[in-house]
DNA sequence: TTGTATTATAAACTATTGGTTATATAACTA
DNA sequence: TAGTTATATAACCAATAGTTTATAATACAA
């Protein structure tokens, strides 16, 4: 069984999560708006099943899936520790950008 | 080339940021403190430096590594959208203890 | 220059995975 | 009951990725 990384990092399975995001959707809704292969669909939705992404519901012939974003917290919770250097990152680039600022202003006075 | 999300989904390669989270290191140090081999490392390394989530400064014949948390980004801002349904998790797991307590008030009253 | 450290790269192997095609299963419909 | 719709599963293929072993490259030290 695969991570919730290993989920996620599939193009196709975000695509899916994504779609599931805007409402609950059969797998033929799926198939159509994603332009995939319907096994395809299917293959993907076990293991974003098996991973706890999203769930079931059996309504006659149809599988109605929806989003279970539960899982994405243990990612989030991972990203937190490095959202710090992010900023830092953006914070030295404003630095440098008010510096050059400040240069221009020097030379046009 | 792999992108962002494909890169952490390796835990090697989750390890090896967690690590130089902490502070910049040569190929050597990473490979003492994460009991990995040599090869591995470099190799996880070089896939890191391409897709831009570390960088290299050379030093003699070492190689000192440092984070860039930039392309993170990336995946904190996919995540956001996702980031209310689970706080919706937390507030209906939140209404129900609440609900709860209120029962058991109630029951005591 | 010769030897030693440090790191990168190449080659090869294995396992895994995304994808397709074909088929089974189950429920509805005429 | 026979046929149709919706979905899952099995078998298979091709590509890729993680890992190891062996080797190359580069810089320092004696």
């Amino acid at each position: 069984m695969l991570d919730t990384y290993a989920v996620i990092a599939e193009p196709s399975r975000r695509r899916i999560l994504d779609r599931l995001l805007i409402s609950d959707s059969s797998v033929g809704d799926l198939v159509q708006d994603l332009g995939l292969s319907q096994p395809l669909v299917s293959k993907h939705l076990r293991t974003l099943r098996e991973s706890g992404l999203v769930r079931v519901q059996i309504e006659a012939q149809r599988r109605i899936y929806s989003l279970d974003a539960g899982p994405l917290e243990d990612v989030d919770e991972w990203l937190s520790a490095y959202r710090a250097k992010w900023n830092r990152h953006i914070d030295a680039l404003a630095a440098h950008l008010d510096q050059r600022k400040k240069s221009r202003e020097e030379n046009g006075k």
